[in-house]
Parts: C-alpha cells; structure tokens; sequence
DNA sequence: CGGTACGTTGAGTCATATCAACCATAGTGG
DNA sequence: CCACTATGGTTGATATGACTCAACGTACCG
C-alpha cells in the first residue's frame, strides 16, 4: 500500500468490523466521534504515552500492535495486556480521572484514533448503554487482572509460560505455517511471564526437547497443545 | 449492644458516613435503594459468595470487614483485597455479566446490605454521574490490580510482606496501642503477600529482631515506618 | 480431656535469579 | 569497506530465596 493509499478509517465502519466498545454508539455520536478523533500512525518501538503523565483522551487501534506495561523495579517492564484492531487503551486514566499508570508501546505498527477524554465523558453522559458496555469492559478487565495476580502467586514460572503461549495464540492466531501471529522477543515474553529473560530462554529450549514448541528465532509454534494445558494447570 | 437493639442502616446516612458510591444517587433512588435492600449480618468465616457462581446482587458494607479472594492451585487462596464500611463487593460480576470470579468471606462480624443487581443497573440507565462513579471506581481498582501484578511479579517476598504491612495501617489503621486494627492469622497474611504461611512467620520475627515491628500474637505494631518503606522499595 | 486450628522452628531441596562470557545480526559512521 | 556499537539470543556456573516437610508448642473449645 503506497503512502497516499492510507486512508483516515471511518468510525462506523471500523466499529463494526473490529467489534470495538463504540458499535455501542447512535449514528449522530458516531459522526461526533468521526469529527473529533486525531487519526495517527505509529512504528514499532514508538511510545503512545508514558506512566505518571496525565493523559488528554485515549486510543482506539485501528491495526497493529501495543503492549501496555508498568516500569518497575530498576526499570524492567512488567507487560499488563496487549491491544490489537478494536482495542481501547488509556481509557482507565481518562475515566479514574488519575494519572497514567502504565505506558504503551509500540509492538507491530500501528495505526490508532486519539479520542479526547471529553468525548468519552459525554458519551457516557447521553448513552447509558452505552457506559454499561465500558462498565462491562473495565469489569471484565478487573477479572483478568485478578486471575493474573493469582497466577503469579501461586504457580511457577514454567507453568505460567506454558500458560502465556496458550494465551498468545488465543488472542493473535497462527499463521498460514501455524507460527504465533505475534513476534516478541525473549525479553518481551519474559516481562509477560514475570521472570528473567535467561529462565524464558530455557524453559522454551525444554519445551523444543519435549516436542511441545517448534522454535525459529522469534518465532513460535505450538506442536502439542494438550501437553502446554497440562503444564500450565489451567482447568478452567 | 443489645440485638433488639440492632437497626437495619439507613442508606442516606450510612452513604454520606460511609463516603460509599451511593452518596452521587438523588432522593428518590435513595428511597427505592432502602426498599429494595436486605440487610444481612454475618459472622467470621462465614461466606457471602462464592467463585464460580451466578451472583443476583451485590454487597454493600455496613460494618466490619471481609475478604475478597480467588481459590488457586490445591486450594490455596490469593487475597485480592479487603472490603469495609462503605465498600461494595461483587458489583464486578454483576456489571461484567460473568460468574463471580472470587469468593467472599468474613473476617471480622459484619452487617451487609445485599441489593439485587436490578436496581444497580436502572442507577446505571437513569443516573449518568452515578454510571460514571462506578466506571470510576472500577477504573481505580483496575489500576491498582495492575500495581500488584507488577509488585509480585518484580518484587521479592520480604519486600512485598513490608509493604502490605503499610498498606493495612493505611487502609484500617491502628487502635489506641497503636496496634494494627486488623487482625489477621500468618496464613491469611500469606494468601495476600503471595507466599507460604512459613515465610511470613519468618520474615515477621526477623522484622521483629530488627525493631520494625512488634508483635504480639496476632496484634502487629509498625514500630519504624521509614525502615518498612525503606524495605518495601515504594518510592511512588 | 482429646480435638482442632494456629503458630513456630529446623533442615533439606529446588526453582529461579544473577553474573559472566560469547555469538549473531544489523546499523552506523569514518 | 571495515571497525564499532548496540541489541538480542544462548549457555554455563553459581548463589540463594523461598518452598516443603516434619515436628512440636500453644490456646481454645465442647
């Protein structure tokens, strides 16, 4: 696609095929929302925003990929979610009205709609199905966080990779080779995992020896899901 | 005081002591909320709530205090946080529209208004500023499930028992002694650091060997705060 | 008095972190 | 074109935090 091709996405139509929280939206919100929003483009690597900063309004991503994550001790990333095409991020910030408590970066280029917080708060205003939708959005969201929290505390390292592979090709899908869609590098899944880097390495090397992963630099495919469950010890 | 003597709350007064969300609901709504509401007392250990089940309403606390918590692997359990006067529990399952994802038990003798899920979402439907305490509170929880997933994921066991110890004084504060006015067993304070009960009781006594705290029995006393801080490595 | 729940301590083990060295690759600038 | 540097990946050696298991003490309760 030449430069010139790249066309501003319509709201209504993004909404619809992405399954994003504003096909919620009346036809006349949509056309506000279409007016408002600031259409952007993103490389990999680039920060949309930064931990403590306040923020002015949030993302919707129209394609690509971002990793939202908190910084902590001695600077390593902690990775909280992933957003992809149809995703919102930063919204937590607009609506608890605190500062930004994690950054997003740039994983897969992306391109994104900034929504100024404004509209949000009017939406929620005019629309009260519409705020039940991102009620139910930020609760399911909370639920994930606490199954996440239970994790980390009671399983081991390996158990919760094996867990995050599974994860992975769930949200991001397989290739035409059945290789995980989304490329991360060691480091990366490791701050998903919450643990070294080296640990990742090695544990994935095992899971290559036990036949349960196929490795290929950065890419990953999972020969024998039924073996990653059992390790994992998900039964739910 | 005598049983008799034990009033069901009034909800006008109990949300403006309390500071709870229902203090933003007009006159009215005030009046359907104390119609519909059961007032319910319980007893340590008892459950309100359990994972895996459907909840027809939430919990609104009147007194005393309960957990909230996940049931990991060999039914170890993840405290995931407290609830007090004034705090609702299991709203996340009713606006999420999914199972309760966590159970809730007693932990000191507590009088609950239990509100069927109905009325929470006509507040929703009639009352924006009331839909966005909610979005807001939720919001709030949000960001701190993704402080501690960061913490345990980063931090090591003696820096995370230093600062739950910190954040209970700040939550529940002390009593005249000064003591902690929670009082929970090294287990519980275990299922909430993450660890086992034996590391806690350990970690304890070499917290009391260093003179940052005092115990006795379950009474704990923070004798060095700027130490437990020093510890804990929060610096935010 | 036996039973149950909780607290404490010691010893041994193991998973995981840390530190260090090394290789591969790609981009940069002189 | 080559040296230089940065980034990411891998492996080995070593250290240690934290868990597990087991024994035992204590307190409370019916």
């Amino acid at each position: 696609m030449k430069q010139q091709d790249i066309q501003v996405p319509l709201c209504e139509r993004c909404s619809l095929e992405s399954g994003s929280i504003f096909k919620h939206l009346k036809p006349d919100e949509i056309d506000l929302l279409n007016y408002e929003k600031d259409f952007r483009q993103y490389k990999r690597g680039d920060i949309l925003y930064q931990e403590g900063n306040r923020i002015s309004g949030f993302f919707c991503i129209n394609s690509g990929i971002i990793k939202v994550f908190k910084t902590g001790l001695d600077g390593k990333e902690q990775i909280i979610r992933f957003a992809k095409k149809g995703d919102i991020i930063a919204y937590r910030s607009v609506l608890s009205n605190e500062l930004a408590c994690t950054s997003a970066k740039v994983i897969e280029d992306c391109q994104v709609c900034f929504i100024p917080s404004e509209i949000l708060i009017s939406f929620i205003k005019t629309n009260s199905s519409y705020a039940l939708e991102l009620l139910k959005l930020a609760c399911h969201e909370l639920g994930e966080a606490n199954s996440f929290i239970t994790d980390i505390a009671q399983k081991t390292v390996r158990e919760r990779l094996a867990e995050i592979l599974l994860l992975l090709v769930n949200e991001f899908g397989v290739d035409d080779q059945q290789f995980l869609q989304i490329s991360l590098t060691r480091e990366e899944l490791a701050n998903i995992v919450g643990t070294a880097t080296e640990s990742v390495i090695r544990l994935l090397s095992e899971f290559k020896s036990d036949k349960l992963v196929e490795l290929n630099g950065r890419k990953i495919k999972l020969l024998n899901k039924k073996g990653l469950e059992k390790i994992s010890n998900v039964f739910n």
